[in-house]
RNA sequence: GGGCCAAUAGCUCAAUUAGGUUGAGCGCCACUCUGAUAAGGUGGAGGCUCUCGGUUCAAAUCCGAGUUGGCCCA
């Protein structure tokens, strides 16, 4: 059975997708397509995992909106899709979320809290964010499977980054060492340089004067954190860098200083030296090897103090161009090169600075004090020790822990690293395993970012992560996370570790009594987990993870491996991934490494890369500040489908999307129209009793009329020019291709051919082969359009089909083309017919004569014989649309001598042959005017222009027709090529006059029975009044005509009872009518 | 400070991926149509193609230097 039942007339979009969730619920709609590919081939999608930390932004609705696209298009190519969501749960941003909800302020206060307590508040905080962004997600009509989410907090996928881990650590590419990190001192741990944000801030600059111990002098250093002088080692300069040694004075006393020679002018208008002068000149080698005094011996007893530091030495770092004196102080206690560089020279590091920002004993004097809080007072000690040379602010940018917008330090401490940088070359070679779109994502960006990339410090000192699953001997000191002091060995610590891979491996290795089924893995679970083997009890080391490192097993997370063994093999690395172009250094990043170092492979084969969601004027949005729109608002606006469709529409390969409310207007307005395609066949298909099962396309074959066949072609190249776009991976490229079919061809074209059959009271072959037409249009419209429309797809779907066939649209196979009605020629014919009626519409308002009134004739004066061609093949339909008597065909050949001619320069042929006055040539060929369009004539005009030795030649210039004062023509062409005109005849014969007063009649009348609401199939009885005695018999001799027309069953004098008299003013003729419903007008005589 | 990407009509984007007289949709204005009606048709206004240099007979397109925006890195 099939259902055809009522529907709206308007499209409301809410209603509409309320019931549509409803249908969904109700059916199992999700389920039954699952089931549906259960068979088909695998396809493994994983999903990258938003962070759970408030509800969707228009980023993360065009993401998931993108990646439902995708996955519904290849259910319908049959694929078994793997659609498993996920959720990033962990990390410190959740935990500073807690904190600020219980109102903490430092570590401190959760070790009050209590441990247990604090991780339980976080699993709660979490999982409620969770839900509202599964609601959200659900509410954009994404299908995943929203019924099992992978949650990085569950054991089982802890249990997958344990294993990760673990296999790194096989591999020898875990370790433990000191480095300089970013520490954020508030939330006291170290924080990844991805999770660095650098925001303009005013700081220290001062410049420091060091005393050399050898020689007079003293070489100027410059800092804009005078809080890393205490822990100063050594100063770096470029080796072929130029220096100088200034003679200058201030305040009647003459200073030595040593510095670079283009930053010597800058440093001492710095520092107000009155008069100075150049009485040296070095490069960077000659100073190597030069000593100097620590500037603040005194204050910090225990500085450093070794042989070989407080030397000048060569580092690759110092710029002599750039901010400061072209020698660089240097701490390897702090900064990351500096650290390098002082360990390539052999120097312990000294760092006097704790975790949570605080000077150790070790600093002396400054002990206690918070480092920032410090620096006016070592500025003033330097000042009295005599080394300051100035002291004032600069603005620059500087980082800051992306959580709590505290300013990061760097300090040197130890942490635990995955040695990426030791594996690059094997990284870079399995980028090249996977495809991006677009493609310089991964050539440029992506391979110059892992380039870069340093070793990854996986290891934070904090709460609310996978704990690291690494035992080390409890009585070594072992303690991560705090400064790194002198007595301790630079470089890296070989541990003696047992790294656990699972929970079964856990249970079997720990002293305690363990059930792998039970366990939960978080930090206040396995703190107390003890190993002991031959004699030595190891303690768990009490880092969590970096967060990133949870989505970077996503891949084999996301299928409960190792838990769960029985799908790994068969569908590891994902084919598909699909993420913001941020997540280059995230995401995309973290995958690859994790993949690398734990299994060998990058461990996804093909990424699509989009961009963010910016505002309307091209902001990017900001939740923080408020600057932002809510997909929750759009969604009331206009729906979902309309939002849908609007996201989809833009460009899904690293470019920004602009959102814009006029675009989704604009998406609406071509949903309404293919509301109003869909509804308008309905009514006249159940007065027919039409059944689209019984009376299909193959059995009215015969009946088709050309313009049947020229949509079904189109509709044949819209299905392969979508899933061609769909294969590259631009989506909105298909969607427009549909919109442009549903709107201009389908809607514009066709439904406005097909009318009058429809219109058609008794049953005919044709009506039957429209409505075959039309309904495997639609049918297979929705399909193309489930993807991106959910719901309208579906209500539309379900009307069409009944229960004849699938549940839900979403079980459709992706329509594929039809080789029987495709029809190249067919599209062009048309193609050129649409642009031969739209150039005599333009011909026609130009003569002034409506489309109402017929014309004589039509001249088509076709420029080539596939025009010519396609008007004789459908004389017949173009007269019908050009409401002609008649239509003339003058070919390519002939040419109609009424017509003069002008010419067109073509600059690719002209450049060549006139060089430099080619456009003086175009200029005059493009005003010229002659009666035939020759080459002589054409010289002829442009003579002046010409050199003796030169001439046109064919291929420069095409010639156009010029149009008669009496007649209106208009040129026509398709894809900006003119290919002939099109002229109307618009003189009026009575004949014409006749038909197009009577035309003018039965639209007013028509207009009245709508006013009085009638019925389609209602009869009247109607009388006509005209004052012209002319005009009136004009329309007398058309009488049946409009009979016809308007259902009038009667024509005369009439006494108005129940219907409506009204006057009109027609072409300055005045007309009065009235009309009546027949049932009305025989009741009242 | 460095890398990548972008910049064309009021807005969103094209211009066939090694140059040839800049286009479409939306919006706006005027006219028109009225058996899809919060639709349809025709026309119009609106562009120093971000700036400045260079290559070339010819540059939106190629090269160089900037500017602005986005992302990434320091």
């Amino acid at each position: 059975m099939y259902s055809l039942d009522d529907i709206g007339d308007q499209y409301d979009a809410h209603e509409l997708e309320q019931r549509v969730f409803e249908y969904w619920d109700d059916v199992d709609a999700y389920e039954q397509t699952v089931e549906h590919r259960s068979d088909g081939e695998s396809f493994f999608f994983v999903d990258g995992p938003p962070y759970t930390s408030g509800s969707a932004h228009m980023g993360t609705t065009w993401n998931k909106t993108l990646k439902d696209v995708y996955l519904r298009f290849w259910r319908m190519q049959g694929y078994d899709v793997t659609d498993r969501p996920g959720y990033d749960m962990h990390g410190l941003p959740i935990e500073t979320r807690v904190e600020e909800k219980l109102g903490f302020e430092n570590k401190q206060d959760i070790e009050e809290f209590g441990e247990e307590n604090f991780v339980e508040a976080c699993k709660e905080y979490a999982e409620e964010q969770l839900e509202g962004l599964q609601e959200d997600f659900q509410d954009f009509g994404v299908w995943m499977d929203w019924s099992d989410p992978y949650k990085t907090l569950s054991p089982e996928y802890m249990e997958a980054a344990w294993w990760g881990f673990s296999k790194a650590a096989e591999r020898g590419l875990v370790e433990k060492g000191h480095r300089s990190i970013s520490q954020c001192p508030r939330c006291e741990t170290a924080i990844a340089n991805n999770e660095v944000e650098y925001e303009d801030v005013e700081d220290h600059s001062v410049y420091v004067k060091f005393d050399l111990e050898d020689r007079d002098g003293k070489i100027v250093i410059w800092t804009t954190t005078p809080w890393t002088i205490p822990a100063n080692t050594f100063v770096a300069v470029d080796e072929d860098g130029d220096y100088v040694g200034v003679r200058a004075q201030k305040n009647g006393e003459e200073e030595l200083l040593y510095l670079a020679e283009a930053k010597h002018e800058e440093v001492l208008r710095e520092g107000r030296y009155e008069e100075y002068e150049i009485v040296e000149e070095f490069t960077g080698e000659d100073l190597i090897g030069w000593s100097y005094e620590h500037p603040l011996a005194e204050e910090v007893p225990d500085h450093v103090d070794a042989e070989g530091t407080h030397e000048i030495y060569a580092a690759d770092y110092v710029d002599t161009g750039g901010d400061g004196t072209g020698l660089v102080h240097s701490a390897p206690g702090h900064g990351e090169e500096d650290f390098e560089r002082g360990r390539e020279l052999g120097f312990s590091i000294f760092c006097p600075v704790d975790g949570d920002g605080v000077y150790t004993d070790e600093a002396g004097k400054y002990a206690g004090e918070f480092v920032k809080d410090a620096d006016d007072e070592i500025i003033a000690d330097l000042d009295d020790n005599g080394a300051l040379l100035a002291s004032g602010t600069v603005q620059h940018s500087y980082g800051h822990c992306w959580r709590c917008d505290t300013g990061i330090l760097q300090i040197v401490t130890d942490q635990w690293f995955i040695t990426t940088a030791e594996i690059k070359n094997e990284l870079l070679a399995n980028i090249a395993d996977s495809e991006w779109a677009p493609d310089w994502a991964r050539d440029n960006r992506f391979r110059d970012f892992v380039e870069e990339a340093p070793d990854w410090n996986v290891s934070r000192q904090r709460y609310w992560g996978t704990p690291l699953p690494v035992w080390t001997p409890e009585n070594r000191d072992d303690g991560t996370g705090t400064a790194a002091s002198t007595e301790r060995a630079s470089g890296r610590a070989n541990e003696d570790m047992i790294v656990i891979s699972d929970r079964e491996e856990l249970a079997e290795r720990v002293d305690q009594d363990v059930d792998p089924e039970t366990v939960d893995l978080h930090k206040n679970t396995v703190d107390e987990l003890t190993i002991t083997e031959d004699g030595t009890t190891y303690t768990r080391v009490p880092d969590v993870f970096d967060v990133w490192l949870d989505a970077a097993v996503a891949s084999w997370g996301t299928l409960n491996y190792p838990e769960d063994d029985s799908q790994f093999d068969e569908l590891w690395p994902a084919d598909f991934i699909l993420e913001a172009h941020d997540q280059t250094r995230g995401w995309f990043w973290s995958q690859l490494g994790m993949g690398t170092a734990a299994i060998g492979e990058i461990p996804y084969e093909e990424v699509l890369m989009h961009g963010h969601a910016l505002m309307p004027d091209g902001r990017a949005m900001s939740k923080s500040k408020d600057i932002l729109i809510d997909p929750h608002e759009a969604i009331d606006r206009h729906g979902r489908d309309v939002m849908r469709m609007f996201l989809l529409s833009n460009n899904p390969q690293g470019e920004d999307m602009r959102f814009d409310w006029d675009g989704m207007q604009t998406m609406e307005n071509h949903l309404r129209t293919l509301w109003n395609v869909f509804r308008f066949p309905l009514p006249y298909m159940r007065l027919d009793g039409f059944d689209p099962q019984e009376t299909t396309l193959a059995e009215v074959d015969d009946d088709l009329e050309l313009i049947d066949e020229w949509v079904l072609a189109r509709l044949q190249s819209t299905k392969a020019e979508m899933t061609d776009h769909f294969e590259d991976r631009r989506q909105d490229k298909a969607l427009d291709a549909l919109v442009d079919f549903v709107v201009e061809d389908v809607s514009r074209f066709y439904v406005q051919a097909v009318r009058e059959r429809m219109w058609e009271e008794e049953d005919s072959a044709s009506k039957t082969a429209a409505y075959a037409t039309i309904y495997r249009v639609l049918r297979e419209t929705v399909a193309l359009l489930a993807p991106y429309a959910p719901f309208i797809s579906e209500e539309i779907y379900g009307t069409l089909t009944g229960d004849a066939e699938h549940a839900t649209v979403h079980m459709c196979d992706w329509p594929t083309v039809e080789e029987f009605w495709v029809d190249e020629q067919l599209e062009d014919d048309v193609a050129f017919l649409r642009a031969i009626e739209e150039a005599g519409a333009n011909a026609r308002q130009q003569a002034g004569r409506k489309l109402r009134w017929p014309v004589p004739r039509v001249v088509v004066a076709a420029d080539d014989d596939r025009v010519a061609e396609a008007v004789s093949r459908h004389t017949d339909l173009l007269a019908d649309r050009l409401n002609a008597r008649e239509i003339e065909l003058v070919s390519a050949e002939d040419r109609w001598e009424e017509l003069q001619y002008s010419a067109e320069a073509d600059m690719s042929e002209l450049g060549p042959a006139f060089g430099g006055r080619a456009g003086q040539v175009m200029n005059a060929l493009n005003e010229a005017r002659i009666d035939e369009p020759s080459l002589e004539a054409l010289e002829a005009a442009v003579a002046d222009h010409l050199e003796d030795d030169e001439s046109l030649e064919e291929s420069m210039v095409s010639f156009v027709t010029e149009t008669p004062d009496d007649i209106a023509g208009t040129a026509f062409g398709l894809n900006g090529d003119d290919r002939g005109v099109a002229y109307v005849d618009a003189s009026l014969t009575e004949d014409i006059e006749s038909e197009g007063y009577a035309r003018e009649v039965i639209r007013r009348v028509q207009e009245m029975r709508k006013d009085l609401d009638l019925d389609v199939e209602e009869r009247i009885a109607l009388e006509i009044e005209i004052d012209d005695d002319r005009v009136a018999d004009l329309v007398a001799e058309r009488e049946d005509l409009i009979r016809e027309e308007v259902r009038a069953d009667e024509i005369g004098s009439l006494e108005v009872d129940d219907g409506e008299r009204k006057e009109w003013e027609v072409e300055n003729v005045t007309m009065e009518i009235a009309l009546e419903p027949l049932a009305a007008a025989e009741a009242s005589d």
